[in-house]
DNA sequence: AAATCGGGGCT
DNA sequence: AGCCCAGATTT
């Protein structure tokens, strides 16, 4: 295997991280347990010389791995960590989250952005009951079909999962590679990402592939950080172009700014008796497949029209000051409006909903109106 | 190759 | 305020 790899491992058995709670425990054989057999893994830690009372690492355990993946992905490991106890808690083995309604699954997700992980989540979890009785794909072509999960996901999965020969390429394994290599222009240039690739799969060695996946994550995550990188604590500076070189400011090289625009919208809040109209957004576009209020243009002509619409008696109750929400690509500007609400053909929701049923999604619209009007 | 899709943490 | 994070998917 390649010198940074054995590098990688020796520091990984002293400073890799063991305790994320989606990764196996230590524990002991006479647990029950299940553990690797010899040829799923070949071990090289935490053996005893003595017989009998030797640790040996649990099996890991796909589903929490793959949803783990998943909810990881353009997502910090502290952020991910109480969302995956919640889930797990909810959803505790694959058979009961292809079970689960759409909503539910959303619900559990609410907060954690992207939710087209979600839905893919759970559309890849009918596919495993229905096309793998229950058994998570060993294939790695099977995998990357699966939706949500592309080249990266899979080779995590497979490589954390079961020890195969796979390599990753997320944020971190760029940043080191990019680093070592003092790589050229930014990697969202299809040459640089194909360089990448290469030098990932490369440095992926064939045994212990799951301690080097982790290792090189977590050497990503706690020494060759985006801003003021550890160098005097890393196992492979000795190999490092931007260390030799003092450049490690320089790389990854920074991706050209773009102008975010601005865009606003009203969001109508009908109520009724202390009941909260909501209505289930499309998949498509932002905050897709949530519970939010009714959205329109800010702007009389639309506002009104909306309203009337939806219920001739109603009337604006109450104008809340417009706050500001960025994503990764605009700034929203929202304005929200409460209305006294007389229909009874809507669709209303009480507000203990907003806690603990479905329609979860409008909760962090809430605390921001909440906070913004406080202001 | 570029756009889309979030929310939070860090500087 | 800007950038980044265990990226994938669509256009």
């Amino acid at each position: 295997m390649s010198s940074l790899a054995s590098q990688l491992l020796v520091w990984f058995d002293l400073h890799g991280r063991t305790n994320l709670p989606w990764q196996a425990t230590y524990s002991s054989p006479l647990g029950g347990q299940a553990t690797y057999s010899t040829c799923d893994l070949q071990q090289s830690s935490g053996r005893s010389p003595l017989g009998g009372q030797i640790e040996q690492k649990a099996k890991p355990n796909v589903y929490h791995i793959w949803l783990s993946e998943v909810m990881l992905q353009q997502t910090q490991v502290d952020t991910v960590i109480d969302y995956f106890n919640r889930f797990i808690h909810h959803f505790p083995t694959l058979n009961s989250l292809a079970d689960a309604s759409e909503d539910a699954v959303l619900a559990q997700w609410a907060g954690l952005g992207y939710y087209a992980r979600a839905r893919n989540l759970h559309k890849t979890a009918k596919i495993i009951m229905r096309d793998y009785q229950g058994n998570f794909p060993q294939i790695f072509e099977q995998v990357l079909a699966l939706p949500g999960i592309g080249k990266s996901t899979a080779g995590a999965i497979l490589a954390l999962g079961f020890n195969q020969r796979q390599a990753i390429l997320d944020g971190n394994v760029k940043r080191v590679l990019s680093r070592v290599y003092q790589l050229k222009g930014h990697y969202a240039q299809s040459s640089v990402l194909k360089e990448l690739w290469r030098l990932a799969e490369y440095h992926t060695p064939g045994v212990r592939t799951a301690h080097y996946t982790q290792a090189i994550m977590d050497l990503g995550a706690t020494l060759c950080t985006r801003t003021q990188p550890r160098c005097s604590h890393c196992p492979i500076s000795t190999m490092c172009g931007s260390y030799k070189n003092q450049t490690q400011a320089h790389y990854p090289e920074a991706k050209p700014k773009k102008l975010k625009p601005s865009r606003s919208i009203a969001m109508l809040i009908f109520t009724n008796d202390n009941k909260i109209h909501l209505q289930k957004r499309p998949n498509k576009g932002i905050w897709g497949g949530l519970w939010s209020f009714v959205e329109c243009e800010d702007n009389v002509q639309s506002i009104e029209k909306s309203i009337l619409q939806f219920d001739p008696l109603a009337e604006i109750a109450k104008h809340l000051p417009i706050f500001k929400h960025t994503f990764t690509h605009y700034h929203l500007h929202i304005h929200p409006i409460m209305i006294n609400c007389y229909s009874t053909q809507a669709e209303f929701y009480p507000p203990d909903n907003l806690k603990f049923g479905v329609p979860k999604p409008v909760e962090t619209l809430i605390s921001q109106m909440t906070c913004s009007a406080d202001n």
